[in-house]
RNA sequence: GGUCCCAUCGUCUAGCGGUUAGGACGCCGGCCUCUCACGUCGGUAACAGGGGUUCGAAUCCCCUUGGGACCA
């Protein structure tokens, strides 16, 4: 009984985008259904475009995602004399040779190649050579066999067959004395023991040569599993004229971790009808057999909805923590504890779809600058009656010594009732009085939130601007 | 150009020979209602095309078309 062990292997170019986060989540759910392990390595080969910077962007967004790995990160980097070491055995076991030829010649063959008709394939001229060229720099090839089929029994895909004649002859390492990808992530799956090489589709057309090289070396086979592509909504590979791709950015703007991962889990993979899933729950049910073949178009709405729900559910205490930092950076200074944050979040939680929306919406709590536009006033207090009711409500309020949901409602029903009004009458403008706007959660737990001291202020402000108005433009309503 | 992969509502998908082709997002409408939402009820909308195989194909096979990946 061998254990599972898979494994994320991103190379630090950039950022963490969404479809290597799905392709990690689908790594760590795999292994973490199968009580295996989840192995983080980095490939950073290529020095010219790997930095610093990119691996700890990386770093953060698996962090933030908890996508947790068990080992590593191993580099890449670090290891070159283990790829270098196994070119040599596949040079003296006979499965590699030497090749002298220079890239212009090889450029010149190629073109050649492709004005003829034929295939741009390496013309083997090296593996015929029977001399060395001792001084000579040279690249090595792998030697691939001429005929026979390779097949790869793709765990997504299924029986992808491939002619070992339309192979080449590739190089495993240039004559720069670098190794090449497919031998490096031979030689790393090979040795890191991966059970499952789960990875993006992008890698299928090179599996049946990474397989001749495992073959070659003597190393036993991993499974592959090779998942559909993430397209932009035009179908074209997402990139960043889609909007935002980079998982951090989705941090940036306001978006749960659990809501992303949830998403993610969703495009490609399914579990009957259900759409929300929670991280225990995708571990259980997790399975490659469930993983869609066909490539899937990332959807703005659909995550958006997926957050929404997570606004919804996550506790009120929770969600305060989490929006603390949005609060901050908005510049705000929170004028309550955290039990008092919970309870704002509370009235919020249900309106906004991102943290970010719920600060905005939640604005007029956070700060006493709030302006009241005149036409607002003229609609919602110029009205017969409404001056003079909202004068008694102010009164019964500035009495209550009980500050709550329950005491404001009683306060307001009482005003309703001496002044024969609906409630809408003076809801309105009480809401625009608070929030200098006409849309906010229910009017008695925005009060209730606010506390009396502002509550009142507000209203005596409005009431005055009202007044004002009132007397200047006496023929403003009907 | 060669090789390989893919194809169910606009999108994510269920379906694994017999279903009124189901769910979700979005969109549209009703209800609820102090505004906006939430919620709730209902509606719109799909098997790319053509051949086979079969008593019977969304489902199996082939071709076409269209996307995508790799070689680069």
């Amino acid at each position: 009984m061998s254990t599972v062990r898979t494994r994320f292997a991103p190379s630090p170019t950039g950022y963490l985008h969404l479809g290597g986060a799905r392709t990690a989540l689908f790594n760590y759910l795999f292994a973490r259904h199968h009580g295996g392990q989840f192995v983080l390595r980095i490939e950073d080969t290529d020095r010219e475009r790997s930095t610093p910077e990119s691996i700890q962007a990386i770093l953060d967004a698996m962090l933030w995602l908890k996508l947790e790995w068990d080992e590593g990160p191993y580099y890449q980097s670090e290891r070159l004399a283990l790829y270098l070491e196994h070119a040599e055995r596949l040079l003296a076991s006979g499965h590699a040779y030497r090749c002298y030829c220079s890239q212009e010649e090889l450029e010149a063959k190629r073109e050649q190649a492709l004005k003829a008709g034929r295939k741009p394939m390496y013309d083997r001229t090296c593996r015929q050579r029977t001399v060395e060229h001792p001084n000579q720099p040279y690249a090595v090839r792998f030697k691939a066999p001429l005929e026979g089929v390779t097949i790869v029994e793709d765990l997504v895909k299924g029986h992808v067959v491939f002619e070992n004649s339309e192979l080449d002859d590739l190089i495993i390492v240039r004559s720069d004395g670098s190794p090449t990808y497919n031998l490096c992530v031979v030689v790393d799956d090979a040795l890191m023991r991966i059970s499952h090489v789960i990875r993006g589709d992008d890698h299928l057309a090179n599996t049946p040569k990474q397989i001749l090289i495992y073959r070659a070396l003597d190393y036993p086979l991993p499974a592959f599993a090779h998942l559909p592509q993430i397209l932009g909504p035009d179908r074209t590979r997402l990139s960043k004229r889609h909007g935002a791709t980079s998982v951090l950015a989705y941090r940036d703007m306001g978006y749960l971790p659990d809501a992303l991962v949830n998403y993610l889990a969703r495009l490609g993979w399914s579990h009957g009808d259900q759409e929300i899933f929670t991280r225990q729950e995708l571990i259980e049910k997790f399975s490659l057999e469930h993983v869609g073949k066909s490539a899937g178009v990332y959807n703005a709405e659909k995550l958006e909805w997926v957050n929404f729900h997570y606004m919804k559910s996550t506790p009120s205490h929770e969600l305060a923590l989490a929006v603390k930092p949005f609060i901050a950076a908005k510049g705000y200074n929170l004028p309550g504890d955290e039990a008092w944050l919970a309870k704002m979040v509370a009235t919020l939680q249900e309106r906004a779809k991102t943290l970010v929306e719920l600060v905005e919406l939640g604005r007029f709590y956070l700060t006493d600058a709030i302006e009241i536009p005149p036409e607002l006033i003229r609609k919602h207090f110029l009205k017969p009656d409404v001056i003079p009711a909202l004068e008694r409500l102010r009164e019964l309020l500035a009495a209550e010594e009980n500050w709550c949901g329950e005491t404001i409602q009683a306060a307001f029903e009482r005003v309703l009732n001496e002044f024969g009004l609906g409630l809408g009458k003076i809801a309105q403008p009480v809401r625009v009085a608070v929030t200098g706007g006409t849309v906010s959660p229910g009017i008695f737990e925005v009060l209730d939130v606010l506390g009396k001291a502002q509550t009142l202020n507000r209203l005596d402000r409005a009431l005055t601007l009202a007044k004002q108005l009132g007397s200047s433009g006496a023929s403003a309503t009907t």
